[in-house]
DNA sequence: TTGTTTACAAACGTATTCGTATGTAACAGC
DNA sequence: GCTGTTACATACGAATACGTTTGTAAACAA
């Protein structure tokens, strides 16, 4: 009736991201649970007729959400395994600091990170993305644990390398916390590296902070 | 018809600890807004009218039961403020150590703190619960921030006392994350004291590790 | 003893929300 | 040009969920 109805597989995919583009904005704005398929489908433009033709139903929806940004495993540890011309921790330092510059460089993925940490409940109705989101975690603990473990790598007395890969994934999981909850509190592109830096200073006996000259 | 039907105050008052009880369950078993009032009352053995007689509504329930174990924040400053023998952060650190002990040994403090992290959508609704969350917080850290500014605390170059602060905090969160979305990730109370002085080694100077020998 | 208040249960009415089923206009292939 | 399929809109039905109102037995006060 009011819309020209012309619908080629451009203008059908142009839906389906409209959809999820305007589910993003309401998740965010108004937490997952709280937010109706019927207000998602107002605000696209659309009915949720269209919705249900695209996503199964609402966990869908969000998990097709996720995976717009999830990183994939392998990449982590191919990431991770590269050769590294300084410390053999380097790449996880990097890591570190580009996974926060990420953040603030790129709207869509604070938008979903935000979502998921802070505007979604796990229940059993998203028991699968709360799945691969914990074996994720686990896999950059363990693979963390791998680095730390490396023989060329003095870790302090008292410290093992799975208490330093926890501490590291902790200290993660909260800076990304707290920022994005606030992203007034700090600059997180500035100040990771000095974070980072003093974190791996407090777990090993010889990190020189190598932010400004040794690497790049 | 189906109850005694004797109700005195304390009759009274232990319904109303039953529904808080109840709905603590139910909302870690399967989020806040996927839980119903009706379905609070039938656990708890009443009908929805015992509960918008003792509560106003769902929120409002919520923040009773978040209430039972809010720290009051003139508590920590007095914390923080108390004198200290050894080292100026000694408070700063055992602070750090009894709050991951307490989650270890406190079912409720546990349960409450997991709804609170990974079962509640922050919306509208809740916005005054996370107001006064997010005001804890910025206390928290402006406390620390104190701590570390203290004339005695000799920090590492680059380290300013407002990134310290910062870092702890999002440790601090971190860790209470981690360990609450994975109980069997890590002992909490057997490394928390490692994994705080390792941190507090990267932070400082001059940290001795002060847990075993120095502070009662 | 009687009236009032407490502490609920039961009933009411409305508004969503979901999933599905059906209708339908335009495109794509032949 | 006809047909089947795509990409939706519309309609249907059932099930909550919420907040309020009303009913009521027991406690309590006088």
């Amino acid at each position: 009736m009011q819309n020209a109805m012309r619908r080629t597989k451009a203008d059908a995919e142009k839906t389906r991201e409209t959809i999820l583009a305007t589910a993003e904005q309401l998740f965010l704005r108004n937490g997952v649970a709280h937010t109706s398929l019927e207000q998602v489908a107002r605000a696209s433009g659309v009915t949720r007729g269209a919705i249900y033709w695209h996503f199964q139903n609402k966990s869908h929806l969000l998990n097709e959400m996720l995976n717009q940004v999830r990183p994939r495993p392998e990449k982590l540890a191919e990431r991770l395994n590269a050769p590294t011309a300084t410390h053999p921790l380097q790449n996880l330092r990097d890591l570190f600091v580009e996974i926060m510059a990420g953040l603030a460089g790129n709207e869509q993925k604070r938008n979903i990170l935000t979502i998921l940490l802070l505007r979604c409940e796990f229940t059993d109705e998203l028991s699968d993305a709360e799945e691969r989101h914990t074996d994720f975690i686990n896999q950059f603990i363990a693979l963390s644990e791998e680095q730390f473990g490396c023989e060329r790598v003095r870790l302090r007395p008292g410290i093992s390398a799975r208490l330093a890969a926890r501490l590291l994934h902790a200290t993660l999981i909260g800076m990304l916390s707290d920022r994005l909850r606030d992203p007034a509190l700090f600059d997180t592109q500035a100040e990771a590296p000095a974070m980072i830096d003093a974190l791996f200073s407090g777990l090993l006996v010889d990190w020189q902070i190598a932010g400004h000259g040794a690497s790049a």
